[in-house]
DNA sequence: AACATTTTTTCGACTGTCGAGAAAATTAAT
DNA sequence: ATTAATTTTCTCGACAGTCGAAAAAATGTT
């Protein structure tokens, strides 16, 4: 059912207009911001007035003029009005970061995993207590905290952080939410990592292009599991994106044995795992060893580009599968550009040939031209922005609703 | 970049409401509209008037009286204010169909297409002079006609009329706007039929259940080719919908040739020449012939029913050609309800268990359960209707825009 | 110190929605 | 027939929001 348009909504509306203006732009003055976002000047100024009474905003007094005339002054975010904790949970660490308001990190220490861990009570209880910590260390109040975001690989649950299925736990699920909510009254958030490496790269792409014409972006994350982020510019401009299990789909029903109990998945393949399966000839109902350490496999990649034909027939098999693989999510969602993440980019040279060609093998692929592929190798900066970013925005459309709350009241 | 809000977007917002009241709940009182949008009452007024005096709406005056008080007065839609003719292809005619803007069909023809016509000249003109007589016959001015919306099988630009590949005229091209605008000034649209059969029924469930709540669906019509349309409900409850080439999605790399030029597609097994190539073990680099008569695959269904081995293989290959593949749509999309349509669904018996294996065979669907599986035989009336549906759903979003247009002015 | 220039705020006009009461149109009762 | 009751629709004034233009503010220049 469609929602009626109120006066009410329409202030809202301007106020995330101002704030995301804020938000992308960093710090702004009051005429920039009218040109920003097209409002009058006169429009500007009642919101800006009552951001700053609400403490959201700050003015910024400005000393060096430039030049005759009334100094602007600029506003920006008040980085105490909220902070959020983002943690990374990665196969050989997770890392605690806590961000003010303003997109600044404040406090940042990692842990490392104990290799060969799959007891998820262990895990999960040093988690929180890690948590703990850096909640004590920040000196802040828990209620100051707004949100916790994390990301990790494996399948997540829509609507609540529940970790459904991931590489480690198996079918073991664990809801973030049960866990941390005695500690701190925030909003727990859950995502799948790939899906912000995909929506930072395409905001990225969008702020350098001004909005990326090609409206759809996958970001495929090579490494001991295979993952995918498919960004999508929506017609107002919002970036939104998701995180299907590309890694389990099927590739070949009678291919191998893959973690998730299946047959043929594409990670089973092309994983890390699937890779050093096919290099040393491992029996096809055997799942190899889930740790597997990154000099394996840049020892298989050595031996196939010195011409063995089993290692370059593992790497060249997994390409094929991530080929024909993106052809098809290709076919379903239309052509976009691609952009590649993770450890596996150190092999692409061994795959190049074959991811290419299953690509092509697309009826519009072979229509129009080669969709871009690209590569990035920070991809731990890249999911911590994207986690930022999405935190921030989300922390901002719950403030225009706010509208004379008084939750924002810290300074 | 978001747009900014003003008061003129927000009575459009309301106006648009106002009118997709009318078009779902046919004719409605002041009183109901104001409940259905909550809108007051006041507002109602004003719009409804605005609206009135535009000629967009008609009061129906008289009204069977059912108690005491002021009879409420109806609005509809004036059918007079616009009028759209419905082309929808398939292989064996055309049928048109003139519409008016409370949705009632005005008139109406079908058209024989001569079997094994392959020159695509030949076929657009005939399409061109039928559109004309639909004209002529109608007695209208062709301005009145403000759109023309035309369905077929095959891959359809985005953003313009062509159709790009089709199973008849294969890489010849047709481009509409080209082909009528001669004729009238209509806008010019194609879509694809599958698209429109997703959207009606997904339609169709919105309403029976009040939005419906798994938010996706897809509609598989199996016939001599495959297709494939998705429905979504948006957050502001609209449904939206999109066709992939599904058919053309690629099953097996070392399968047999398809009409697309590439190897091993779902259609090249599980289309109706697909099932006849394995049924009569036709070589792998042969496409059979374009027109297969529905009589000749009923044949095959005939022989694998008495346990014909060949002919049971043949439906059960392309059974598993569409499980597999549906499989790994809901591993990219997410389950969904799944609804069948087309000839094929005669055949779904000797399918069915190779169906359903290939999309138990997927992570979130083993992790949770088997998702509905619906059949619906009248798939030229679900294209009908869909078209219809966004047809004047579009035209709806025109008028909001053309406030005090001079464009409505039929009467 | 007066003037020029640029930025920001303020003010009045305009558009839109809403609530409440007035007006309209009908049935039921007298 | 007239009046009362009832229900629906319209109208009016209040309020919220945006906009353009003019005023005010803050600084540099002469």
């Amino acid at each position: 059912m469609l929602m009626k348009a109120s006066t009410e909504n329409l202030r809202k509306q301007n106020r995330g207009l101002i704030l995301s203006a804020l938000r992308r732009l960093g710090s702004v003055s009051h005429t920039e911001l009218s040109q920003w976002t097209s409002l009058s000047s006169a429009t500007v100024s009642t919101i800006t007035t009552e951001l700053e009474k609400e403490g959201i905003l700050l003015r910024e007094e400005q000393a060096p003029s430039a030049g005759r005339g009334r100094p602007r002054v600029k506003f920006r975010q008040n980085p105490n009005c909220a902070f959020v904790a983002i943690v990374r949970i990665t196969s050989e660490m997770v890392q605690y970061s806590l961000v003010d308001y303003a997109g600044t990190l404040k406090d940042r220490f990692e842990e490392k995993r104990p290799p060969a861990e799959t007891d998820i009570d262990t895990f999960s209880n040093r988690l929180k207590n890690d948590i703990q910590r850096l909640i004590e260390r920040s000196e802040l109040q828990p209620e100051q905290i707004l949100t916790v975001s994390i990301t990790t690989k494996g399948l997540v649950a829509s609507g609540k952080p529940e970790l459904l299925w991931s590489p480690v736990f198996e079918d073991k699920t664990m809801n973030f939410e049960d866990l941390l909510r005695p500690i701190l009254p925030a909003q727990i958030r859950l995502t799948n990592d790939t899906q912000f490496a995909a929506q930072s790269i395409a905001e990225q792409r969008a702020a350098k292009l001004g909005g990326f014409s090609n409206r759809k972006l996958a970001t495929l994350s090579l490494s001991h599991s295979i993952g995918l982020g498919i960004a999508t510019e929506e017609a107002n401009g919002k970036i939104s994106s998701f995180a299907p299990p590309f890694g389990h789909m099927m590739h070949d029903p009678n291919g191998p044995l893959c973690r998730c109990g299946a047959h043929g998945c594409i990670e089973s393949i092309a994983g890390f795992y699937g890779i050093l399966r096919t290099a040393f000839e491992v029996d096809d109902d055997v799942v190899p060893a889930k740790f597997i350490p990154l000099k394996e496999i840049e020892n298989i990649a050595v031996r196939a580009r010195n011409g063995d034909h089993q290692s370059e027939y593992a790497f060249r098999k997994a390409g094929e599968a991530l080929g024909i693989g993106l052809g098809r999510l290709l076919t379903l969602l239309g052509p976009m550009p691609i952009a590649i993440t993770g450890h596996g980019t150190l092999f692409y040279d061994l795959m190049q040939t074959s991811i290419l060609e299953g690509i092509q093998n697309t009826l519009q692929v072979r229509r129009n031209k080669m969709p871009e592929v690209s590569f990035h190798t920070d991809e731990g900066h890249l999911i911590f922005n994207g986690n930022v970013q999405s935190c921030l925005s989300d922390l901002d459309s719950n403030i225009i609703s706010e509208q004379n709350g008084t939750k924002w009241k810290f300074n």
